[in-house]
DNA sequence: AACTATTTATAAGA
DNA sequence: TTCTTATAAATAGTT
């Protein structure tokens, strides 16, 4: 446009097309700039250079994300829907599975057991049964080796007359229950909104409402 | 720029504005499009005018989706990240309860019990004793509902030769042992992740491991 | 929507 | 890169 006319095609020697670029751009921009406060507009102009550089313009009445919000908003389009359709299909699969683990829990807890039949009911029993048998054994185990130790530490201690110790021996259940106040696993049912889980990790049960 | 200079501010008549602002947006967009050609730059320009309409250009070789993930990209901005984080966190969450429900189960079905303290066991073993005792109870209350309605459905029967009562009265647990095939709760601890669930919904178990 | 006097942008050179 | 300047292009005001 000045000192002779140019073709609008690509500028093939690199450092002219730079230096067109850069002019350019400047024109541009200030071409936006004033179209924003002639006309009262709103102008956004992002550009990449063949060299990858970024350069932007935003009028100063709004921001980027603004104004793109609008652009999408008017087209009645989101560029980016697919990528929220994938977390809330994610989603929906998690809240699902939520809801059967807490049924789950429920049911084995004696709760909403109406929506059991029979064949379940029955199921349940044995299942319960065998888990039972398993908690049980296990809790024997502990209870030896906890008595094993509590041996072994009397023994360590020898006769020491002010270390007392409570005559309750031979009742196991008692022995360990002043450990943690009290707060045992049957909380979950007496009070389901308001224990903490047995292994603790921060997070309880009494997320599921928040959750729903 | 023509017909005499004028003030680089808004023209307060509407017409005027209306009319510059067309000239001017065909000029910028036209400056874009050489910008494009000459510079093999990528241009996007969304604007929008004081009257609400929205004009956009692109350039050729791009959509306004790429340039604009480009954009942000290069900025290392996610101007929707605010958006993304409140669903990542509710993700985080659902993961976490999820956890939990997981342990829950698998402590009650009598596995997993290394974690847990002896107090936690005998917690657990006095919660399901009692839990047992409501499903027992609630699958005698069946049985005689089940039983009443058999022997309701005889009397109306009457004495036909033709339907056969298999001979095993008294044996509630194998009366409707044919029922469904024997899927029973128990296959919840045989085959962790084959089962259906109880009370059916689509869903299962067996999701668990895709949502880690 | 066209015209055109004038301003503005800018290509090429320094 | 920045400045200079001849010239092309854009456009304000008019029709």
């Amino acid at each position: 446009m000045a000192r002779g006319k140019i073709q609008i095609k690509r500028i093939e020697n690199s450092t002219n097309r730079q230096v067109t670029y850069s002019k350019r751009r400047n024109g541009l921009f200030k071409k936006a700039n004033e179209l924003t406060v002639l006309c009262d507009a709103k102008v956004s102009i992002i550009m990449i250079s063949s060299t990858g550089k970024l350069h932007e313009y935003i009028s100063p009445s709004v921001s980027t994300k603004q104004l793109f919000d609008q652009y999408q908003k008017t087209l009645g389009i989101d560029l980016w829907s697919s990528y929220y359709e994938k977390m809330q299909e994610h989603l929906k699969r998690l809240k699902d599975v939520n809801r059967n683990f807490r049924r789950e829990i429920r049911q084995r807890m004696g709760e909403s057991l109406n929506e059991l039949s029979y064949e379940d009911l029955r199921g349940l029993e044995q299942d319960m049964e065998t888990s039972l048998k398993i908690i049980r054994d296990r809790k024997l185990r502990n209870v030896e080796e906890i008595h094993r130790s509590l041996l072994h530490e009397f023994d360590a201690i020898g006769a020491d007359p002010t270390y007392g110790l409570v005559d309750n021996e031979g009742d196991y259940d008692s022995v360990l229950a002043y450990s943690d106040g009290g707060r045992g696993i049957l909380a979950l049912r007496l009070q389901p909104n308001h224990h903490n889980l047995h292994t603790g990790a921060g997070s309880d049960l009494t997320t599921f409402a928040l959750l729903e």
